[in-house]
DNA sequence: CTAAATGCAAACCATTTGCAACGGA
DNA sequence: TCCGTTGCAAATGGTTTGCATTTAG
């Protein structure tokens, strides 16, 4: 009898339910993308995923990244640069960032208040929120200090 | 005297403080920006350009459009399809989106206590915030009965 | 056996850049 | 004159698609 994760079954039961087929590829890239941390774009889990199986191609990551959003294991966001980039979703809390625009550092944070002010806020324009992308730009601390420490 | 609005000062000191030239096209573009409304992406504000003066090219829109955004005059925002857009920003309150993922219709609004909530959380981060996004996506209210109707 | 999946290459699309001709200052 | 500007075409970079081959069910 297979153990699985909770992730990989609900992985398989989108497969099953939507008629897909279960591949070594997409489990292959599953398994990399869960061990995986932070905010991989399909470029960086296309290198790891080379790593184990030098045979994987792009397109399939990329096909099977949009599956992982799909089934909600993924959540699917750009982050300033210009690519996309996924992150765990599953049992995982929503958050927002903080991005420095010097080094590309995120900081991830989550406020109540502002939650729940979005959600009075859609509900005032009788607006169905799906889902949400707060982004504060910025110099993280560290930047500030190497600013002032290059400027002497 | 040539009579100036406060928007076309503003542009053309910064062209001459970076020393930078004033030209025919560059003006065209600014009065087309400043005479439009609402969300426009490089290839609107072109086609715009394009009816009073042909000869402007592509190229020149997209260089110009970052001058403005230098300068103030425009706020670059990208509001979930792939392109930039490009909002008035002199004398214009900051606010952010509902966007509708349906009909891509766009709400715009403020709430001063996510403004002041944002601040806080990059001030607990040491991070000096520059500018940020926020928004939030979902289904608006014409076409939520939209949807109710079809079903019929 | 059949429809879906794979992986390569080519297409796509918004954006940016190289460059020769042009034009303000 | 000099150096920035223009506008074309070509390059770029992330993403997506067409298609012949392979593979799961």
């Amino acid at each position: 009898m297979e153990k699985l994760t909770d992730e990989k079954e609900i992985f398989i039961d989108h497969l099953r339910s939507a008629g897909f087929k279960r591949t070594s590829q997409r489990e292959l890239i599953l398994d990399v993308f869960l061990k995986s941390e932070g905010h991989l774009s399909a470029e960086d889990l296309y290198q790891l995923v080379k790593v184990e199986d030098p045979n994987v191609g792009f397109t399939t990551v990329y096909r099977t990244l949009k599956l992982l959003s799909e089934c909600g294991l993924a959540r699917e966001e750009r982050l300033g640069d210009g690519r996309k980039r996924y992150e765990h979703k599953y049992n995982h809390e929503h958050h927002d960032h903080l991005i420095c625009t010097d080094c590309g550092n995120l900081i991830e944070f989550f406020s109540e208040v502002i939650e729940k002010k979005q959600d009075e806020i859609a509900a005032h324009f009788h607006f169905l929120p799906t889902h949400h992308s707060l982004r504060i730009f910025g110099i993280c601390s560290d930047c500030q200090i190497r600013r002032k420490t290059a400027g002497r």
